[in-house]
DNA sequence: TCCGATTTTTCTTTGTAGGGCATAATCTCT
DNA sequence: AGAGATTATGCCCTACAAAGAAAAATCGGA
């Protein structure tokens, strides 16, 4: 049994550099270029160093192919974006302080129906969004 | 009178490139190049053909800036998002998934408040966030 | 206030550093 | 023998900057 190590369940743990590069339909040379840049591109290695890549491994390499090769980051920008130095640009800003806004509003309409009024409150559905940002 | 038509109230209407390159802190040429690249960016020009850029030039380009300089987009990336062929990714799905959740539940609500109670309903703060995306 | 001279700004065209990989050569492991 | 590792090198665009010419703005003297 080689790097692709099973279970009784037949579940594979590990994927050689090989695979991972026909998975994503890239050159295993850029797998290795990018894991110069990226920190969180760094898979384990066997003894004679052999890369072996885990599903998170996957993960991660999956976030920065879709920045780099379908949103159309530079390298430098996804790195921003991967250390989340961003996000909190554009549309988005505006959303989010919509959301504040309806936040506010609805715990204010929470508050007056609790307190005058005998109607069944949907407590729960309020609170769902309590915690979004 | 130059390119800087005033009105009476001395507002200026437009700008030359020198002055967009300024207030950017980027050399004319990049704001020369950049127009080459997006339709957006492609400023009237007097009989002589010098740029004269408007408060929505610069708004634009703005955009631009922030997307290649701040984001880390490459060229290509801008464009996409400019055209509105991206944006719908990460974080913002969920966001906008519970914006039209919200959405949904106040308009229930208001239905609801509207034909069983005589409260007083704020109509218009409900409608504000009809047109969110 | 008009004219020429000088300086500044803008134009278009051309040049280029480096970002983003791929390829080549050589070696190792299995 | 086939796949993977490392290191060096090659190379094509991307993303601008520089160069050189032309036009516009500023200034100084008559």
């Amino acid at each position: 049994m080689p790097y692709k190590e099973k279970s009784e369940t037949d579940i594979k743990l590990y994927y050689t550099i090989g695979e991972v590069a026909d998975k994503f339909g890239v050159n295993a040379s850029l797998i290795r270029f990018w894991e110069k840049e990226f920190e969180a591109l760094r898979p384990k290695k066997n003894a004679t160093g052999k890369r072996l890549y885990t599903k998170t491994d996957l993960e991660n390499l999956q976030l920065v192919y879709n920045l780099v090769k379908i949103e159309g980051y530079t390298l430098e920008g996804a790195k921003k974006v991967i250390d989340g130095k961003l996000f909190d640009n554009r549309k988005d800003k505006k959303i989010i302080r919509s959301l504040q806004e309806i936040r506010m509003f609805l715990h204010g309409l929470r508050n007056a129906i609790e307190n005058e009024s005998p109607v069944q409150t949907p407590k729960d559905t309020f609170d769902k969004y309590d915690n979004i940002e």
